[in-house]
DNA sequence: GAGACTTCATGCCTGCACAGATTGGCGTCA
DNA sequence: TGACGCCAATCTGTGCAGGCATGAAGTCTC
């Protein structure tokens, strides 16, 4: 029920937590949010709930519902990194996405490359020789919509349940990269090459070369895109064990 | 409010989607879980609200509460791991946030080359060094706990939020694996040297050096343990784009 | 087979009682 | 006089009970 009230609701709430209208610490009581919504307790506290769950709030009895500290927002919700995203300022879900994708995009090849079913491997192949010619036609829409089926694909294909869990945050951050403009005016002729690569090793169940191949693409990345976030600082809070 | 009615209700449902009391496609009635609970309306559809955010399960009308497949759960959502790596066959789990430690740990110790301030590096080589001495006079239970406590430090430390998250849920898989008695008899030296080296070259802020040690530790891991889950078929589920 | 109708569980609202944390007042003591 | 500790009032979330509205499934009619 995507136009539910519980659903409003949790949006309106999460998106103006993440994107700091409502500041952290800050004390909000069910009544208000009552009033400034128009809905009634039980949609305020069922939000609420699923807030509290996701890290964004906590609520107590005598004092309200107080908007916590991004330090505690939990960064792989999906709701999160969705707000984050929309809230403008994604140098930090840029960068933490990015860096995750790094480190677990070379794993998933390998891991492809020792598991992926025969569907799988005929559906990359398929899907890198279209964006080669997507690529070199200059049709980036479409090429933007295939490098995202393709990591996916990539990533589900290493049978990792966690792995192809990120693939729908990277596809969204691919979206917001290309919003940005900090994707390339067209994709490299290398790039494309290592697409095939990464898809000809899984294929043939090479893990080493698909590690390698998708090694080259992310350092890649990361290189184009480093720069977004270089003054962001970075956050260290002490670890709760 | 550890003991609220709410809580108690999301973890009685969320404990028994899991472990398979419930089983995926199963429909349940909000007032046949009011029953079974003994609470009231409110309860059960804030409890609902929250599991659905986990993927859980999603409440249409005129159908009730269906409990959706595996594939459905959020992986990432802290209470959905907390249940599996409680539901006994955690075969999945485990080998899931294992691989996901042995790409991210590698990348997390580079980047605390990198970024760490003085205060992490100075207790990094503090714990290693009690490793050391818990695990050479075979002090088993300190050793896990340093050892944890290690690990999720080093995530800190590189400063990305999203590696820093997955300190909880590695260090209870840490502590399931010595349950099911899958850590060595007494750490290997080996071991502690390359604990050791990493918190050096965290220090001297060697970004190389530090992803090495790192590499080498997880690729010890994962050989000890990757036996378990050797005969556990993997999921492929087409990605939803 | 297409459309109207019935059915029924969730969606949403409201009034009430309770529990527990905060706050401020009160009295005591140094 | 000022600081401390205790206790009660107060305020807000928690939980309960019941009501109407909504809309998807299934049924019946044509």
């Amino acid at each position: 029920m995507p136009n539910s009230l519980h659903h409003r609701a949790v949006e309106h709430l999460g998106n103006r937590i993440v994107n700091g209208t409502i500041r952290p610490g800050e004390i909000i009581l069910a009544s208000s949010i009552e009033d400034e919504l128009g809905v009634s307790r039980s949609v305020v506290r069922e939000a609420v709930r699923v807030l509290a769950s996701a890290g964004l709030v906590i609520s107590t009895k005598r004092v309200g519902i107080r908007v916590l500290p991004p330090e505690d927002w939990n960064p792989f919700d999906p709701l999160v990194i969705r707000w984050r995203l929309a809230s403008g300022g994604l140098g930090a879900q840029l960068r933490s996405l990015t860096e995750l994708r790094v480190a677990v995009e070379p794993m998933a090849a390998e891991l492809a490359a020792e598991h992926a079913p025969d569907e799988f491997c005929g559906e990359l192949l398929n899907l890198a020789a279209q964006m080669r010619h997507a690529g070199r036609s200059g049709d980036l829409a479409t090429f933007l919509e295939l490098d995202i089926r393709f990591h996916a694909l990539v990533l589900a294909a290493s049978g990792n349940e966690m792995f192809a869990n990120l693939a729908n945050p990277i596809g969204e951050t691919l979206r917001g990269r290309t919003e940005l403009g900090l994707m390339p005016e067209r994709p490299h002729e290398e790039a494309l090459a290592w697409h095939q690569a990464v898809a000809d090793a899984i294929s043939a169940h090479d893990p080493q070369d698909a590690r390698d191949a998708m090694e080259k693409i992310m350092r890649r990345t990361n290189e184009e895109i480093c720069g977004v976030w270089a003054d962001k600082p970075r956050l260290f809070p002490t670890p709760r064990i």
